[in-house]
DNA sequence: TTGAAAGCGCTAACAA
DNA sequence: TTGTTAGCGCTTTCAA
């Protein structure tokens, strides 16, 4: 059998109080004592066991993470900030793949609730409200990630998608372009709601009115990307720049413009929300907004627990800037010299 | 408070044990008993604790994925299969980033033991040996993933990438292709030893001698892949296709090729491993062997759990075949008409 | 079909 | 500084 406490006590010929004194590196336990009970420790291979300790005290030392589906690098470096947030403070993260689907994330609640997770993490499903409002009344930590529901008040952060698309759109004006077509997901959305105002901002800021004609919205999804493009395409030929709201639109977008022969940048500048890095010196020349995952992961965490650790503070919105590059980019390495080789 | 197991039995008008029986479906109770409890626990809103549950049974239903890092989708896309695996029979999955660093795996694994969980999947660093010898003093079920360690026996499940790298070098000796270059990760890896071989058996069974100079293996970085086809490209000029065994040694040899203005496919046929779809329309024409990772990962966890639940078979190493496709490949989305537009 | 008693491994509260 | 007692919420064992 493993180990308990009680083998580590009786080796060490105190009591079982004491042992979890060391373990738990409480003070009150003389030097000579906490040595024996580190030695016995050693000799048995004992390691605590955190469900009988969690049972007790209540804390288990786990987050939950909700999120659409970890079969995506987006997501994924998001959790890798929430994971990396959790590990600073000793918390493990359960990471539960919702596909954005309501009644899955429901279901992953009753799981998460019953293994005592201390708080949660979650990018919402556009119908998460009543889910939320399930744990709000548990009183469980959360924190929104990414996206904002309206109608519920818990902490958020997420990126200042307005102020990135300003950005994106203020260069291609800067660039002389006047025709901006924009390309984005529905406004139902707090990204779509936010990309939208970021481009009129920037097109009212020039002294512009946006054509209704030259506003393409759409679900965010490749298949639509392409729709989208090819029926603006079809109905205004003299586009002058393109911006794009949602990377997956993006994609399907340049699979359209590749298809009707639109060169880009030559033809069509393009500026879009886009984060891939991979192959870059294949990739189309793009003016890119890039969205602090990783960042917005570790801080939401740190949030939570905060909230954990009783430092509540009222619910605040967070966003934080989105980088703005070109594609393609410099490397992030140096091809080595051909003597450095073996 | 909230409501434990006593409460539903008082409110129910029965003892603890059967509302124990209702939660875990065991048979025995009178259906109007159960009735009584089922409405008991929904006005209270009743989840059971999983802690006391598994405390008592000593079963978590958990399981933990050890995996490089999360933030990249060829291991998330494998982290996916063991989280459905584990999603059908009722195990939630704890995933750990290693960062391919022993000693943060060696750091996670005492956590993982403090929580109970029934079974370990791993893809192993290089060095990993010693913790895992450490899990099967413990006889806790181990399932290696993706990479296999010699020195220790125990379930494995990955790609046949002997054979998919066979399967690569026979294309281009199909095509016509001689002087075959190899460009690979270390051979005391086991991928690395076993796609050296596939390109060998391939050389061997077209009566070919393999030409050492046309051999270039080092670490499986992008960094080094640039360097080594720097090499090769400087000093064997005459080279007529190209094998590549891994790909982020690929994304630093065709920056290389890109740089010496090397065009690939017409100028150099290229054969690797890789699993990029985003934009293929912009990713020169290659020959890919994509691995199976979702399915290592499901089937790798279905292993495990059936070691779990004491199907113990002898441990077994799995190959599972790599598909050989061409991009661009088609498109896994249709371009709708214009006129479904809305 | 139902229940009473014991105890999983640990820590909180109190005592010495 | 060290120890004793009780009990977290549940399931196992045994009994009715």
């Amino acid at each position: 059998m493993v180990a308990t406490i009680k083998d580590v006590a009786q080796r060490a010929g105190v009591s079982l109080i004491t042992v979890s004194r060391v373990i738990n590196d409480a003070r009150g336990v003389h030097p000579d004592t906490r040595a024996r009970v580190r030695a016995a420790i050693d000799e048995l291979g004992y390691v605590p066991n955190q469900i009988a300790r969690s049972l007790r005290s209540r804390q288990t030392s786990t987050l939950a993470l909700l999120l659409p589906t970890i079969a995506n690098s987006f997501w994924t470096t998001m959790a890798r900030g929430v994971e990396d947030a959790g590990e600073e403070r000793g918390y493990s993260v359960f990471l539960c793949n919702t596909d954005d689907d309501p009644a899955k994330e429901a279901r992953y609640l009753d799981v998460l609730l019953s293994r005592g997770v201390e708080g949660i993490a979650v990018i919402p499903t556009l119908t998460s409200t009543v889910n939320l409002q399930r744990l709000q009344a548990r009183k469980l930590p959360i924190v929104q990630l990414h996206r904002k529901l309206r109608d519920i008040v818990v902490d958020t952060v997420r990126a200042d998608n307005l102020g990135a698309t300003q950005a994106l759109t203020e260069r291609l004006l800067a660039a002389g372009r006047r025709r901006i077509a924009y390309l984005g997901p529905p406004r139902a959305l707090s990204i779509g709601w936010d990309c939208l105002a970021g481009f009129e901002a920037a097109l009212a800021a020039a002294g512009l009115e946006p054509d209704q004609q030259l506003v393409a919205i759409g679900a965010a999804s490749e298949r639509n990307g392409y729709a989208l493009m090819s029926a603006l395409l079809h109905d205004r030929p003299k586009l002058e720049a393109l911006v794009i709201g949602n990377s997956r639109q993006a994609n399907g977008a340049l699979h359209a413009l590749r298809d009707n022969g639109v060169r880009v940048p030559d033809d069509l500048p393009v500026a879009t929300f886009y984060d891939i890095a991979a192959l870059d010196p294949y990739v189309p020349s793009l003016i890119t907004a890039i969205q602090p995952a990783y960042e917005i992961g570790r801080l939401g965490t740190r949030r939570l627990l905060d909230q954990i650790t009783g430092q509540r503070q009222p619910p605040a919105d967070i966003l934080l800037p989105a980088r703005v590059v070109e594609y393609p980019h410099a490397r992030d390495w140096a091809p080595p010299a051909l003597a450095e080789m073996a």
